[in-house]
DNA sequence: CCAAGTTATATAACGCGTTATATTTTTATC
DNA sequence: GATAAAAATATAACGCGTTATATAACTTGG
């Protein structure tokens, strides 16, 4: 059956866009789950932003992960339930809440620097280095290849040879 | 403030189609209530498939879409609730029920193909049609496009000199 | 021809983004 | 220095995708 939103083209960029994320966070999910990882791929960047950037409100992190407040507010309401963040009121202005990492939150990010990451990376890169030719052509092929051999295939098959 | 999800690249490639399919959505969104379609962006992919390949059932929407079918169950009961589409049980197989477009519905779909769908994809052409390059660097390029002009506006700015 | 399996759809619950609004603290102004 | 405006965060409600499971209709094998 015809692909109605990729036969649409420009007119359904969105939709299309937000399906290729959807699966891509899918497939990185698989890969973080055969490696044991305890986290939804969604929560990976709020923990990357503070450990690439210091201790940050919840405001400055929604602006660096360019999402809104409220979502923010909600992520790290669970990262710091699950023990990777913790809060404390800025001295100064206690209306700001500074999030920091929590030694399990370090400890789980220095793991994912040096084996997670690098096996999501690779997938991905092994993915996106071949596009060429305009965006909707390189979505297209994208879509292809992903459906063709999913991002954890590809993480599993590297495996044991890192770059 | 460094835009952590755009800095990490590769490994959050999932995150950031996300969130450009969700600006893209809403700029959309936005072309469309200035032109008073009552409609969301993302009913227009079902309502097209329709228009394009005759009545559908529910799973055939699925697929055509490639969405679950949860997902069409609920869109399709919005719809039909909205006055665009029916659904009638099929002779010789009661499970399935198959959804056409109302007259108001064909009558959207008929004033969308003259003027609602040629100012979207003009506005989305123009602001691919310039890029090149890595699929990351078109990324890039696609999220700055969009901040220094949104979808919207360029709609505007097209009005009265259609293709 | 009926019990068991399969298929199509519906429902429930959740993930994660959004907007709108409430609350609390700080800042500014008179 | 009290009061009004602004800023940071929290909460509520919703949009729209998902998975898991229930229900109803059809198909099939003995």
């Amino acid at each position: 059956m015809e692909d109605i939103v990729r036969a649409l083209g420009y007119l359904c960029l969105g939709s299309r866009l937000k399906r290729i994320g959807e699966q891509v966070q899918s497939d990185t999910q698989r890969i973080m789950e055969r490696l044991d990882v305890p986290l939804q791929a969604g929560q990976y960047p709020l923990l990357a932003a503070i450990d690439r950037l210091g201790p940050l409100s919840i405001g400055e992190l929604a602006e660096a992960l360019a999402v809104t407040q409220p979502g923010v507010t909600r992520a790290a309401g669970l990262l710091a339930e699950a023990g990777y963040l913790t809060a404390r009121k800025e001295k100064g202005d206690q209306r700001i809440r500074r999030l920091s990492l929590t030694q399990e939150g370090q400890a789980l990010i220095d793991r994912s620097k040096q084996d997670i990451w690098p096996a999501i990376e690779a997938a991905v890169r092994d993915i996106c280095d071949g596009l060429d030719g305009s965006f909707i052509a390189q979505l297209d092929r994208l879509e292809d290849a992903l459906q063709e051999k999913p991002l954890h295939r590809r993480a599993l098959e590297n495996e044991g040879r890192p770059s």
